[in-house]
DNA sequence: AGCAAATATTTGCATATTTGCATTCTCTCA
DNA sequence: TGAGAGAATGCAAATATGCAAATATTTGCT
């Protein structure tokens, strides 16, 4: 059993089980983002974007590229977004089955009071 | 931004970030397999297939299905195959690249003293 | 009922990740 | 050169995960 390739796929996985960095890529889908602007698109501080930019640098996934004072970053490979593309059709077929569903929306729930 | 949605998204690819479970999904491929069968093929002990089986069955990427005393696995959706396609594609383009490949195999050398 | 085989779950503990905050680094430009 | 903007890194507390050993469940058999 190859050993350190799953590993290193699994790494690979690991760095995308992060809502943040989930929704880091989809902000770069249509191009480069800067810091500044993913700061905003997430509603995140800026230690923890950078942060989480950084997972996805170690990992490979992303690119940086600094323009003056500013750092723009991108997908390294296009098919990255082949990659969701298939986990959300994933989702919309049944992953996402009534159960786990509200058991997870559930969670949430409590916090924000009463919805009214 | 769709959090929940993004939350579960998460998970499902914590799910998959782990190289037993990636070993696991592959056995999966050609069908159903028992626990007993994977124990062997992952080589690990009854109890840590359990878990791991536990872990993506709770995710609802595998099913099971008791037959007498033996338990047999498959996944739930064939698309996660497609999936893992994607993601190996990803690595034969270069995801790996030297660095990031070095550094991982460069731990495990580590460990089984020298090699001769 | 009582036992053995196949799985599952629990538990305790070591390790890894997440998060919020403070600090540091690096450019740019006056 | 030094002030300030934009990013990155460091760190500590809280949380989650991984792993192995022990214990529970379930099923089939006698």
């Amino acid at each position: 059993m190859n050993q350190p390739l799953h590993r290193f796929k699994a790494e690979f996985f690991k760095a995308l089980g992060h809502p943040a960095r989930l929704v880091i890529l989809e902000q770069l889908r249509p191009g480069e983002r800067s810091v500044q602007e993913l700061q905003i698109a997430l509603d995140m501080d800026q230690s923890s974007v950078s942060q989480q930019l950084a997972v996805l640098r170690h990992k490979n996934i992303v690119d940086s590229r600094k323009e003056g004072t500013t750092v723009y970053y991108r997908v390294r490979d296009p098919m990255i977004f082949q990659l969701l593309d298939v986990a959300r059709e994933i989702f919309n077929n049944h992953l996402i089955d009534t159960q786990a569903m509200l058991a997870l929306l559930g969670e949430e729930s409590l916090e924000p009071a009463n919805r009214k």
